[in-house]
DNA sequence: AAAAGTCCGTTGCTTTTGCAACGGACTTTT
DNA sequence: AAAAGTCCGTTGCAAAAGCAACGGACTTTT
């Protein structure tokens, strides 16, 4: 069985009373599974009948482009949600999903909210409302990510990301990024965003060691 | 009364009888509106409480950054839709949606879907399955643009932005976007992109006069 | 404890890009 | 038809960024 309280940190269970989310998990027809760190849960040109929560751990999805760089296109921390485009479509998701740590993932259906069993009662709705819910947040997210992309030097795409972070976190915050992932996620070269973050650094608008920040500004 | 041949051209109304589009409209509440060119749909800070279908004309949804530089979010066509994310959440949306040419957008609103009326038909049940199909297709659309914006040269995103062009229209075809919106588009400045068109069409890579194109590599 | 591996800052070099400005082709207005 | 406006290619220049390589700090493995 499920553990509840980790699923409180995912929107989709947040609140439910344990009556609910045993109903909820049903309604998506969940299922755990255990991944170890580095391994694939999901292949280029597979379907992915199923979308993700994180229940422990952390997953990227990414692309490759033509040159071998790693192009981000999710990064998934614990309480979030992946893979709901594609599974809702039910159509080949040309990603690669990848366990960055050993992580517990909750798979769960699209089906329910596709096709529901009728009569449909409050909680059916609620659940689903839920999950287009989730959709919506997640091309918000992605528009704050078109935010930074589109900046048009390295400086501003930086100063954008932090701020984001900034904006939600305050002004000392941890970010779950390597700088390799980093750069990928801000689509810059790796040696290209050290060098501007030491001069930031230098220039006294930040602080920061590994992948903890602070803003001075 | 809305013309129902438009409206085929959106996925949400696309092989609807006529019966059916007309139950439609009032599942949505639908409601037409026309303004001119250059006029604002929407400006920053402001609920956006429905979401828009573009019957006819361009529009283009885009927000500023602190230098001035437009950053577009979503360039909408004919038949495409806009804001459904803002509208479903019920949110302020950080943007400007502004008339690209003079357009007929036919606004609608998504409290059937989170509040349905019961008992829920098969239809009512169908085109709340499409609107949540719209959203994701959207987070797919916003994909693609990610793995444009995530290249890290100019000549790469260019390659990538026209690749996508041409894996849905062919060698030949025309875009929608005017330089300086291609530039943003893009995320790059308008003249280096056109230094890099010419250069590309000097090495015989491309064609293109003006917003038409041609592969040949 | 040595060895191997990972992460990250640094640097030299070359290429790319942004920026500003100009001018030509074309369209719209008056 | 002149004038004003728009769109776009071009160019010179300075700044930014990619690339490759190296080395130090730290962690994990053996």
């Amino acid at each position: 069985m499920t553990n509840h309280a980790l699923l409180d940190s995912c929107p989709l269970y947040q609140g439910l009373s344990p009556q609910d989310k045993d109903y909820a998990l049903t309604y998506f027809d969940a299922r755990v599974k255990t991944y170890e760190k580095g391994a694939f849960l999901h292949q280029v040109s597979f379907p992915l009948p199923r979308f993700g929560l994180v229940l422990s751990g952390t997953v990227q999805v990414y692309m490759d482009d033509i040159d071998g760089h790693h192009i981000i296109m999710n990064h998934v921390e614990t309480g979030d949600l992946f893979g709901e485009s594609y599974a809702f479509l039910g159509i080949e998701a040309p990603i690669y999903i990848c366990a960055v740590t050993e992580v517990e993932i909750l798979w769960m259906s699209p089906a329910r909210i596709k096709i529901p069993l009728s009569p449909v009662s409050a909680l059916d709705q609620e659940l689903s409302n839920r999950f287009v819910a989730c959709l919506a947040h997640r091309t918000l997210a992605m528009n704050q990510r078109v935010q930074i992309l589109s900046r048009n030097t390295l400086r501003m795409k930086l100063i954008t990301f932090l701020s984001q972070y900034a904006a939600e976190k305050g002004d000392r915050f941890t970010i779950p990024f390597d700088r390799a992932s980093m750069a990928a996620y801000l689509g810059a070269d790796r040696s290209a965003l050290s060098r501007e973050l030491s001069r930031m650094q230098a220039e006294g608008i930040l602080a920061f060691h590994r992948n903890h920040f602070q803003i001075l500004k």
